[in-house]
DNA sequence: GTCTATACAAGGATAGAC
DNA sequence: GTCTATCCTTGTATAGAC
């Protein structure tokens, strides 16, 4: 394993553990056997690191969404899809905690205004077409609700994971937000659409 | 105005313009012409400082959940309060989105399970209350639902403002989450409490 | 009680030797 | 690619003036 590839691995571990703000570049360094000059040779900033792993964490995310899109759509492969991108996002937890820094982060390196329309516009496709499909019934201004929904809960959901329980293991805090989103589309569900959402709820 | 008093208006004004994090204890005292060593005298660690804004914030937060306790419960009344507790939220938005600093800090000052355990408690009695009083139908699990719900949204819709648009004026911003609260409770209201939510879809 | 001056430790970052 | 030495900023603490 090359050393960057070493870096990348145990931050990840550390802002997992103690949070990104917790964590120093000596910290890592130290715990790898490597020297703080040397960690910044591979990253010269801090914020290189931590944007090479919120790019690994996105290509495993849209990785799931084009599973998604590849085959045709259903509320079962649309829960399918989550609990993926939920676990990834479990796995990321240390980048999606550290919001404050994150924003700031992000806000410089990308065009924000036009990734975020991109997620809206995104899910916007992903509901239209459950509804086309015949798991959905939406009406005028659901398909604007469900998005708004889906955006916050899809990124906050780990937030107030951790924020309101803490010690809850893996499996058991994706099964809870994941019957959580679940319950939230059945509320728009066609009876085609309830069946499908039916192991979710067992 | 007593100097502690000052320091808390320019720290919370600070901090809402730059975030937590990238005010540091000098730049406070500089903007009001007092000596770093000054500043510690009256809040000894930055996190003093910032425990008590929290406090301030609070306090306004329960004054109006004992104002909409205080008379009968409806919909309505919910929003109102609702709307009182988003504003109040948008005014102390620096200590809402440094969620990393400010999980350590209240961890190791409050018993968070406790407070966490009231906060669900609470949203919980509102919900069966608006139940009893006809504005709701609450079927089997949709109290949890909600009280899930609730948690989530009551204190993320902030952080998502501020994410997805950052550049929304403060009436528009409260108004664009309270009307997707106001959705998701006409999701479980009875007719005479979709009479009650009128105006917010307005 | 209120404030200034100052010192110290820890963190991110960089230059330059090997 | 790796290391050492060094700089600057930040949070924190304290001695001592008024």
């Amino acid at each position: 394993m090359k050393t960057r590839d070493k870096i990348l691995t145990q931050s990840l571990k550390l802002f997992n553990e103690k949070g990104m703000a917790q964590v120093g570049v000596r910290d890592i360094a130290r715990s790898l056997g490597l020297s703080p000059g040397n960690l910044s040779y591979h990253f010269p900033k801090k914020e290189d690191l931590i944007l090479e792993l919120v790019n690994r964490m996105r290509a495993k995310n849209d990785a799931f969404y084009q599973q998604y899109f590849a085959a045709l759509p259903s509320l079962a492969r649309f829960m399918e899809t989550m609990r993926g991108i939920f676990f990834n996002q479990y796995d990321y937890q240390g980048l999606l905690i550290g919001q404050e820094e994150m924003k700031r982060i992000l806000f410089n390196e990308y065009d924000y205004k036009a990734v975020e329309e991109r997620r809206k516009a995104h899910f916007r496709t992903i509901f239209l077409g459950l509804a086309a499909a015949g798991e959905m019934k939406l009406e005028s201004e659901d398909a604007d609700f469900l998005v708004s929904y889906m955006t916050l809960f899809g990124r906050f959901w780990i937030l107030e994971c951790f924020v309101s329980t803490p010690d809850l293991p893996k499996d058991e805090a994706v099964d809870k937000y994941l019957l959580l989103l679940a319950r939230q589309m059945s509320l728009f569900a066609t009876e085609q659409g309830k069946e499908s959402l039916k192991p979710f709820f067992e």
